[in-house]
DNA sequence: TGAACGTGCAACTCTTGGGTTGCGCTAGGG
DNA sequence: CCCTAGCGCAACCCAAGAGTTGCACGTTCA
């Protein structure tokens, strides 16, 4: 997978609203199965199980089974990835982006 | 459009990778037509057109009419949203990360 | 052992998105 | 004044995405 496949997955994950969401309770839980984050959202739990193999395929989620359960776990490395994008392109858009660098600068997460 | 859609609008633009490419054309040319940005990409100016409209729904472009052409402009703006969105997120996550990192090493946990 | 629970797989619908082609309109430049 | 360059609109194609339902399979545990 080269880096424009990963931008690709990276950006279209976080593009979706109920993906975003799935995000949160994700960061939140620490661990999370489907079937708990589909009740307390109005979609189904396979839309769900859709979501997290988006998320995963991207690289923010991982998976653990533990008996008949398939535990999430949120990975936090591709939004680190899409800031230095995002820092990396607004560098080049020359200097009317100069303040962005500063606002990306040791967050999110340390590597 | 509240700040869900602006999101949306926003990681959906850039989670097209001819649209990243448009974007970077429109850095470093300052001002250029859907007809120039068609001729060196091998997709169509109608392809062209609509990648633009993307853009300028997201915020990332704006037009500006002179005599028989529409020269389209880069704005930034929405790639600080991008970037504010990620560090607010990021920094929510690395909360939770942090707190999990403290307790995993038997220190006392700040906060 | 058998019922219940959590998953996985598959088929299906509907909408959106990226792309194309064709055509008509208008503004400029010879 | 006319021809051409550049644009806008519309119709269409095809693939992917978001979501649903139904059912089969493996794990747990009473």
């Amino acid at each position: 997978m080269n880096s424009d496949d990963s931008i690709d997955a990276i950006f279209s994950a976080l593009s979706d609203r109920t993906r975003r969401q799935v995000l949160g309770r994700l960061a939140r839980a620490d661990s999370v199965t489907a079937t708990e984050l589909a009740t307390g959202m109005d979609v189904s739990r396979q839309a769900i199980v859709k979501h997290l193999q988006a998320l995963s395929s991207a690289g923010f989620a991982t998976t653990e089974r533990s008996g008949r359960e398939v535990r999430y776990s949120l990975d936090p490395a591709p939004l680190r990835e899409a800031a230095r994008w995002i820092s990396d392109e607004g560098a080049r858009w020359d200097d009317r982006l100069g303040r962005l660098r500063s606002l990306l600068q040791d967050r999110p997460g340390r590597t």
